[in-house]
DNA sequence: CGCTTTTGACCAGCGC
DNA sequence: GCGCTGGTCAAAAGCG
């Protein structure tokens, strides 16, 4: 329970985890493009606010979080796996960096078209009664017949952290579990407990390396965090994000190539969208298809970004 | 007592 | 069409 979506540590961007959210369509890939200074639109869109290394915040680790080492960030496609090769708080890489290969890349995924502007929001509702084959005795779990699950813009966060559940400001239910192929680690997902907030957050770890948690936050809060009023996040420059409440990992930053110079405040905390009028960040899709392509660098690499180098394949031009 | 977690089952999408 | 996998539901159990 206890953490939030909105900021995680290692930012990595919204994935695909898994392969997960399939049903954008072609055009639903699109992916979000980070590039140095674009970081911050996308984080603002999400609702996170950026600054650059100013006040520290609170440390609020309710649960004694363990500091995550931040280790990427970046937006992931609906397609693209996760990350699962590669990543590390020294390694600092990502994911490959191959755009095309999988591993590392992150990919952005967009929301869906648009929809998310009105009530739709994910689809909730998933339930709808009646749904193919079944009687009607669980209305709530088919999905209307046709109706296509509307994903959000996710963002996913990679952290080294001893723990699961980073603290992020805002309270969560875990509502399912599921083995993860091809690793031993499980795969939770959590909802707000926010019964107008539809966010989502996805927990799992890292099948390469145990000590990094990759957690995937899913639409945007439409209330102010739950208990931490001033929770903020901490972007390393060299790492990517450092979730406040994880700050407690600020003890693991201690890894050479860490630093915590950016902060970023947990977003809700001033304007909240509206529950049901998410807005979804999404950046042009690039071409089709492959939108998989943004990549971090992470670490090591992001010098100049201050979360990572997130590009899609077609544009990264360095 | 209320809320959260656990866990098995179900459904949809995707690839072959 | 079939099987696999991810995502979600919901009843039961656990906890404060």
């Amino acid at each position: 329970m206890d953490d939030d979506e909105d900021g995680p540590p290692g930012l990595v961007g919204d994935f695909a985890g898994g392969s997960s959210w399939p049903h954008l369509g072609p055009d639903a890939d699109s992916v979000y493009f980070l590039g140095a200074g674009a970081e911050s639109n996308i984080l603002s869109e999400f609702g996170w606010s950026l600054h650059a290394g100013d006040e520290p915040r609170p440390p609020h680790d309710e649960r004694g979080v363990e500091g995550p080492c931040p280790v990427g960030f970046g937006a992931f496609d609906s397609a693209g796996a996760l990350p699962a090769g590669g990543v590390g708080c020294g390694g600092g890489r990502f994911g490959r960096s191959d755009p095309s290969a999988a591993g590392g890349s992150v990919g952005g995924e967009a929301s869906t078209s648009n929809a998310s502007d009105s009530s739709a929001s994910e689809d909730l509702p998933e339930k709808s009664a009646s749904s193919g084959g079944k009687p009607p005795e669980t209305p709530n779990k088919v999905r209307r017949k046709g109706q296509k699950r509307i994903r959000q813009p996710r963002f996913a966060f990679m952290t080294k952290s001893d723990i699961d559940n980073l603290e992020d400001g805002y309270r969560w239910r875990k509502y399912g579990q599921k083995a993860v192929k091809n690793s031993p680690f499980p795969r939770s997902y959590y909802r707000c407990t926010n019964s107008r907030c539809t966010v989502k957050k996805r927990v799992e770890r890292s099948s390469e390396d145990p000590t990094i948690v990759i957690t995937t936050y899913e639409g945007q809060h439409c209330h102010h965090s739950a208990g931490f009023p001033r929770g903020g996040l901490v972007i390393s420059r060299e790492a990517g994000l450092v979730g406040g409440r994880l700050a407690p990992l600020a003890t693991r930053l201690d890894h050479p190539p860490f630093q915590l110079p950016q902060e970023i405040s947990p977003p809700p905390a001033r304007h909240p969208p509206p529950c049901n009028n998410l807005r979804s960040t999404q950046l042009p899709s690039t071409s089709s298809g492959d939108s998989r392509a943004l990549q971090v660098h992470s670490s090591a690499n992001v010098d100049q970004g201050l979360l990572g180098d997130i590009v899609p394949p077609g544009m990264r031009n360095r």
